[in-house]
DNA sequence: CGAATGATATACT
DNA sequence: GTATATCATTCGA
C-alpha cells in the first residue's frame, strides 16, 4: 500500500497536494516507527511560483533536492527552529513540491505523541513545525526517497507514505490561500492550500 | 502582540 | 574566506 513512484511524478502538483490529504505519513527514526494522516498541504509550483525556493530556476545546495524526481523528501530548517517536511513531485529537473502543514495522529500513536513532548489533542498535528516534531523528522533527512522504504542511511532512518484507503469528498476540503509567504506578491493569492475538514 | 533561533543565501574582503 | 539580512514558525503573554 506504499504510494508508487508514478503518484509523485505526475505534472499536477496542486492535484497531488489535494490527493495527499488522508494519506498515511510514516517514519522510522531512531528505531521507532510513527505515523499520522495528512490533514493539510500546500503546493509549491517551482519555477513559476515566487513562494518557492526554486522560483525562477534558482539552484543552490539546498534547493538541489527539489530538482530530483518525484517521491523525494525535501526537509529544511525554517526560522532556525523548525524542520519543515516537503514532498518533491514531478519529473527530475522540475522543482515542484508539496509542503505538509498538518497531520492527525491516530490513537495507537498517542504514546509516541507523548514522548515527543506534545500535548495529546486533535490540534497536536497542526502547523508544519509540529508535523516534523511529532514524527521526529529532522532536516538531516532531506533527500530520502519515499518510494524505497529501506535503509538508505547509516542510522537506519526511513520515511514513506501509504494509501490508507481514505476517500475524502470535496465538501470536506477547504481550499484557500497559503500562509506565511507575504513576500511572494500576487502568488500569495493562489488557492494552493488544502485543509481536510474533519466532521 | 513580540521574542527566540540558526542555517542559508548573498554580498562583500 | 567572513559578515549580515532573511526566513514556507511557534509559543507564551
Amino acid at each position: 500500500m506504499i504510494l508508487p513512484r508514478d503518484f509523485y511524478t505526475r505534472e499536477d502538483v496542486v492535484g497531488i497536494a489535494r490527493e495527499l490529504l488522508g494519506k498515511k505519513l510514516c517514519t522510522t527514526i531512531g528505531g521507532e516507527t510513527a505515523y499520522a494522516l495528512i490533514s493539510e498541504t500546500e503546493a509549491y509550483e517551482g519555477v513559476t511560483d515566487k513562494a518557492s525556493h526554486a522560483y525562477g530556476g534558482r539552484r543552490t545546495a539546498r534547493t538541489e533536492i527539489m530538482y530530483r524526481q518525484g517521491g523525494t523528501a525535501y526537509v529544511y530548517l525554517c526560522y532556525g527552529i523548525h524542520s519543515l517536511f516537503n514532498i518533491v513531485t514531478n519529473q527530475s529537473g522540475i522543482p515542484h513540491a508539496v509542503l505538509i502543514r498538518g497531520i492527525i495522529p491516530e490513537d495507537n500513536n498517542l504514546a509516541l505523541e507523548k514522548r515527543s513532548g506534545m500535548q495529546i489533542s486533535e490540534k497536536a498535528g497542526t502547523g508544519p513545525g509540529n508535523v516534523s516534531r511529532l514524527l521526529r523528522i529532522h532536516y538531516r533527512h532531506t533527500g530520502l526517497d519515499l518510494c524505497i522504504p529501506e535503509y538508505q542511511r547509516e542510522d537506519g532512518d526511513v520515511i514513506w507514505l501509504e494509501d490508507a484507503g481514505i476517500v475524502i469528498p470535496d465538501k470536506d476540503i477547504i481550499v484557500t490561500t497559503r500562509v506565511g509567504i507575504d513576500y511572494a506578491g500576487e502568488d500569495a493569492l493562489l488557492p494552493y492550500r488544502f485543509i481536510w475538514k474533519r466532521r
